[in-house]
RNA sequence: GCGGAUGUGGCGGAAUGGUAGACGCUACAGACUUAAAAUCUGUUGUCCUUUUGGGCGUGCGGGUUCGAGUCCCGCCAUCCGCACCA
């Protein structure tokens, strides 16, 4: 076969994208009557290359995207780059660049990266994160919720990244180091802006009841992570005062268990009696030294220092507990002080048995009767109250109920919901963000820069060669004259946490006017996003910000949108295989070959170590760049590996070998398109063939199971392959064409033009004949014992006991019989008849 | 520790409680070719059998059912998330 008649995707792809662009194929008209569909992809960061998992991401979308389109609807499908963050100015540290040349020139190669996959964007809509016409905007919005109250400033204890000089959300600490940069993390205290997500903390976890199209591992994880728990909030008090210590707890039905008090280190009343005990300061530095990583915290024995307080159960006046100052009580949950029940709590018992304290049972499962517990296992499962005067024999439950209806009658105590989650802390001591439209005043206090001064831009002339943040050593930019009083002050330095940025981005692309955010009117015709997709490493900040943020702007009026994701898709990464030396540095698959078994170092021969397939990476030299294999192999063979055999929510590893069948793939669609006959004549089967795949695939798409999508296609290029020339196999080329399109779009353009048609793109998807979903005849199954022995072909429909009679006159079955009596004939229409014996 | 997911051929994976392994990859055999590539045809869970055919097979052990990859109970393994949250 010559040349000629192969597809050729490095002449085909960049023609046909030239096209749409000129056409405006996938422009979104806000003012269309039609179905809306608004599908998104997470917007990348604009690192300097796309990698491969962004290609992923953005084929899933855009296959849905065209498809949408194909069906129907007034498709958006915006592009944009999440462009602030820290990489920017680690490279201007590191290479003396700036980071706004860094990001923009970044931004131009990943954009034209992405055109070469020709996905079905509207770039018209195309946003930068870092440019003002977009933080301005932000700035506006944020003094809106500052306005609402929803902002506010605070003194407080923040984890200081020492190595990138910033404040790290909680979120970004893992294991007590910084996400980024890996080194341990400090505390230090600073004044910080935070937004009232805890406002929002019931809104948001009974919101996630109606996300029904969110996969339940991520409503999971943001049920966890709000962490709602409903308790008991009392106060233990001081003899003969009514001062006391607070405590929260969630378990009041075991208050006749409590044996002691326990408060943080960081309690103010034991800060106030550490000043003048040297021995509790030093337990005190002890405790804030405690490793925070998950082996520390399981290893660390229960520590406690006695302050020699006693306070008065409030229950039984007469009754006095110790106060504990202990390095398991943490001070930003609930009161920073609890009450312990051994018993009843795997913590409280070791710290009990430790330090010797009672502890008596107060819930059985059984008969005990005991009051004293025996062993190192608390019990914390359900039963009946016991040692605890009136309420023995109650059930957990009615014992919680009671003690808190008793506390708020007698008023030493009520009942509480408690919630794991923090305010957003917004504050960063960083340039490369949007700066905090605030001024500080000596007089006024903390400024809104009026809305008339917006957008507050960045300095340009910056420096990068010490750490730190450039904003707070400018020479002028700070400087400002107060709004209010117009005396002397100074602006915010600090920038916003880029979490804030994308919390609203995909309201921005469903509408940009000039003078404000959003167009409220056409921001609500588009949302919510209909489809959005992502990683799952989102699955909680991200995700919970936006949805907080939506709901910010819903509640001061902005939009009537609650949740801004009707459907959310996490896909799964892409992996390739690790190759070591000896020594264990990492190889890159180009520098091993393979044979049987034995993997050599192609340069040296010595022996490599295939090692374990993961996500790709730098560091581990595994990974597969975007633009060589589109160099190589097209668009079309990229996208429709991303979307073959891996199921789409699950790792997919990067092979040669599957991506040269995508090719040949590619290449055997374009000689089938080459083989319309004008044949007359039908062929039933085929257009069976045919119509189920229509119906199927799209039903497939719909789902997002590209790979059962793919499957079908190939399935029917087989079943076409084989059919003689007739009308009916010219029809089913140009389904094909039609429904392989918006997976390969450029072969289906470059096919659909030489059968004489317009753009593919601008096509409807085909029309399903119902009729020709139903096969008329059906193969059935026929067991004898539930074992299959023999399968038949019959009429649809055929009456049971023709089926019956059918299968018992057939001889495999009757030699399965083999003369024994039948119990039993299960007959089921079309599928199968089972002979019990 | 708590929570969740997953487990099917050599590999990726299909399968409303009803013919397990669709489809793809790999491998092998054959056709075409001076040759290679490309392409086409066939085979490809496993064991027994010359064939016909039959036995065994969806992590392990039980159970429900005429019938279980699918439902229930109990384990095991791997992966992910959270983590001293009172």
């Amino acid at each position: 076969m010559s040349n000629v008649e192969r597809f050729n995707p490095h002449v085909a792809d960049a023609r046909w994208q030239k096209t749409w662009e000129e056409q405006a194929s996938f422009v979104a008209d806000d003012a269309s009557e039609k179905p809306r569909a608004y599908v998104l992809e997470m917007f990348p960061y604009p690192s300097g290359r796309i990698h491969i998992g962004h290609v992923r991401n953005y084929t899933m979308g855009d296959v849905l995207a065209r498809y949408k389109k194909m069906t129907g609807h007034e498709v958006l499908h915006p592009m944009g780059w999440d462009a602030f963050g820290m990489p920017a100015e680690n490279a201007a540290m590191e290479k003396g660049v700036h980071p706004g040349g860094w990001t923009r020139d970044n931004i131009a190669n990943m954009k034209a990266q992405l055109k070469r996959l020709g996905f079905a964007f509207d770039w018209t809509r195309e946003l930068a994160t870092c440019e003002p016409d977009y933080y301005g905007h932000e700035q506006a919005l944020f003094l809106k919720l500052y306005a609402a109250g929803l902002v506010y400033r605070k003194e407080s204890a923040v984890n200081w990244d020492p190595v990138d000089m910033t404040v790290l959300a909680n979120e970004q600490v893992i294991d007590g180091k910084g996400w980024r940069s890996g080194a341990p993390v400090e505390r230090r205290k600073l004044s910080q802006w935070f937004l009232k997500i805890t406002d929002f903390a019931d809104e948001l976890l009974e919101g996630l009841g109606s996300l029904d199209q969110w996969p339940d591992k991520v409503r999971l994880m943001q049920e966890n992570w709000i962490g709602r728990s409903q308790g008991l909030k009392c106060r233990f008090k001081y003899p003969s005062s009514s001062d006391g210590i607070d405590v929260f707890t969630t378990r009041p039905d075991t208050m006749f268990g409590a044996s002691f008090v326990a408060i943080a280190a960081d309690h103010p009343v034991a800060q106030k009696l550490a000043a003048n005990a040297p021995e509790l300061q030093a337990f005190i530095e002890e405790c804030r030294k405690g490793g925070t990583t998950a082996a520390d915290i399981e290893t660390a024995e229960k520590k406690g220092f006695n302050i020699g307080l006693t306070v008065e159960h409030p229950l039984d006046p007469s009754w006095h507990l110790p106060v504990y100052v202990a390095n398991f009580v943490l001070m930003d949950y609930g009161t920073g002080a609890v009450f312990g029940c051994p018993a009843h709590d795997q913590r409280d018992l070791d710290f009990a048995r430790k330090y010797d304290l009672p502890v008596t049972r107060v819930v059985a499962d059984g008969d005990e009767a005991d009051s004293h517990f025996k062993g190192d296992i608390a019990f914390t499962g359900p039963g009946k109250i016991v040692n605890s005067h009136w309420m023995d024999g109650m059930t957990i439950d009615q014992a919680k109920a009671d003690v808190i209806a008793k506390a708020e009658a007698e008023g030493w105590g009520e009942g509480q919901t408690q919630y794991r989650l923090r305010d957003w802390g917004v504050s960063r001591q960083r340039y490369w963000g949007t700066p905090i439209p605030i001024i500080h005043c000596e007089t006024c206090g903390a400024v809104p820069v009026p809305e008339a001064q917006l957008p507050v831009v960045l300095p340009e002339d910056v420096t990068f060669d010490i750490p730190g943040n450039p904003l707070d050593r400018h020479p002028t930019w700070s400087k400002v004259d107060c709004p209010k009083c117009g005396k002397a002050a100074r602006r915010e330095t600090d920038t916003l946490d880029t979490f804030v940025d994308s919390s609203w981005y995909f309201i921005r692309f469903a509408s940009q006017p000039h003078g404000k955010p959003f167009d409220r009117e056409i921001a609500e015709k588009w949302l919510p996003v209909d489809q959005y997709i992502g990683g799952v490493e989102h699955a909680i900040l991200h995700l919970l910000y936006a949805r907080f943020w939506t709901r910010a702007l819903s509640h001061i009026g902005m939009i009537d949108v609650k949740e801004p994701f009707a459907s959310l898709f996490t896909q799964g990464m892409v992996t390739h295989q690790t190759y070591q030396d000896a020594g264990g540095n990492w190889l890159t698959p180009e520098q091993v070959k393979r044979e049987g078994d034995i993997w050599t170092i192609i340069d040296s021969g010595e022996p490599a170590i295939a090692g374990r397939i993961e996500k790709m990476s730098k560091s581990k030299k595994n990974v597969v760049d975007p633009d060589d294999i589109v160099d190589q192999y097209g668009a079309d063979a990229v996208r429709w590996f991303m979307l073959s055999d891996s199921p789409p929510e699950r790792d997919l590893e990067w092979s040669e070998a599957g991506i040269e069948g995508c090719w040949r793939f590619v290449q055997r669609l374009w000689r089938l398109t080459g083989q319309v006959s004008g044949a007359d004549g039908g062929d039933k089967a085929l257009d069976r063939k045919t119509h189920q795949a229509i119906a199927g695939i799209g039903a497939d798409i719909e789902a997002l199971s590209f790979n059962k999508a793919v499957a079908k296609i190939y399935d029917l290029a087989n079943a076409i392959e084989k059919a003689a020339p007739s009308a009916s196999r010219d029809a089913a080329i140009r389904a094909i064409l039609l429904l392989s399109s918006p997976m390969v779009p450029h072969l289906a353009e470059e096919a659909w033009a030489k059968l004489g048609e317009g753009l593919i793109a601008d096509s409807p998807w085909p029309a399903v004949d119902q009729a020709l979903l139903v096969d008329d005849e059906v193969t059935i199954a026929v067991q004898v014992k539930g074992k299959l022995r023999d399968t038949l072909t019959v009429a649809k429909g055929l009456p049971q006991d023709e089926m019956e009679a059918l299968a018992l006159a057939s001889h495999k079955v009757q030699s399965a019989i083999d003369g024994a009596v039948i119990r039993k004939v299960i007959v089921v229409p079309d599928r199968l008849v089972n002979i019990v014996l």
